[in-house]
DNA sequence: CTCGTACCTGAACGATCGTTCATTCACGGA
DNA sequence: TCCGTGAATGAACGATCGTTCAGGTACGAG
């Protein structure tokens, strides 16, 4: 558990950086809206560094478990199973703007070591989807002829979400999954196991 | 016309932006990357802004010449005209990568002034889109029956490519042009006029 | 030759940055 | 009571930032 400092200190970083971009924000402006003197800052923290690590940190291992929790109540259907990840991934990018927002566009920012994890957490991502929309192609029930292209449209679709949506718009976050979700088949051309084919040759 | 002197500035500037970000740039590197001294930057360009300006303005300017140029060779089908500006999006951010991640990424850096312009070619660029999916909605031909979010993701889709993108890759940019623009028209369900509809009531 | 102009330079300025440090305060255990 | 430890502070450090400035060079016009 972080105390309440601490939390105060990550909040006010979080909202910095995402104004302003991590290079641009400084450290004195974060201990400001923290309400905390700035040594108090370094007395949690090794430095401004360690708040990027630990924002982005944070919300990608809350990615990861929700991606985790969607697919393992998912079925073996492909079309199940890539609508899981898509639910959880719109959530991500619209329950975590800011983070989002941050790992979009600040991964410049980061250390090597930051940066490794990083990269290897978006590959770890990007499998997953990959991994579904094969197995959608090799059994026949999604029918899109660029797999690799599809599935980085979908991942993109879901990732611009963090730019444009805002708390209070006329969709909820669990509507505008949904409709996603309908976008996302569509795209990888999904058609249900047992249905004729409709372009029969 | 530019001189050289201006122009090797620029592509040092457009070099030194993408990598490390416009606020953590320096324009002692900038100067040094172009071979100059860092006050002859200073006789070509007013300030650091002003480079980030050049920049997203030219990029900017040559991006809507080509949609202009692309819509005017297209007919009047909406398929064929939203296929012309994907055209014409996944050429520029496949050509203008590095221009392409600017501006994705550090709008935050721009001033107030260049940010209202900025904003509003962004706006202007998604009107063109947004008017093309409303017709294809309206004349049957689009029948996705989520518009916005259709249009929003193609534009996403797009967009992304400036991330991973590489010369040299597998595909070439008139190739993976071709490719997006049928990605396109799957997602807004594009149906060619004259055909009969392929759920009929 | 002289002047003006465009091009370019090194040195410096003031500001702000991230970080460090010595110190103080609050407080629970011995 | 004294001590030790974690929390918090203000002042300062060195570095780097964007920008400015006085001056130097090359060169064509008069």
């Amino acid at each position: 558990m972080r105390g309440a400092g601490q939390q105060a200190i990550l909040e006010a970083a979080r909202h910095e950086f995402a104004e302003r971009g991590y290079a641009a924000a400084s450290i004195r402006d974060i201990a400001r809206r923290a309400g905390v003197s700035l040594s108090a800052m370094y007395h949690y923290y090794t430095g401004k560094q360690e708040l990027l690590h630990a924002l982005v940190n944070d919300s990608g291992q809350a990615y990861f478990e929700s991606c985790r929790k969607e697919l393992e109540a998912a079925g073996d259907d492909p079309g199940e199973r890539l609508a899981a990840l898509v639910r959880a991934t719109v959530r991500y990018r619209a329950e975590y703007r800011l983070e989002s927002s941050l790992t979009l566009t600040e991964w410049r920012s980061m250390s090597a070591g930051q940066l490794e994890d990083f990269q290897r957490r978006q590959f770890d991502g990007s499998r997953m989807f990959q991994q579904i929309v094969e197995d959608g192609v090799d059994q026949g029930v999604f029918r899109t002829p660029h797999p690799e292209d599809a599935r980085r449209g979908v991942i993109a679709m879901c990732n611009a979400i963090a730019q444009w949506y805002r708390e209070g718009g006329e969709l909820s976050v669990d509507e505008l999954a949904e409709r996603y979700v309908e976008l996302a088949l569509v795209l990888v051309e999904y058609r249900p196991a047992g249905r004729r084919p409709r372009h029969p040759a």
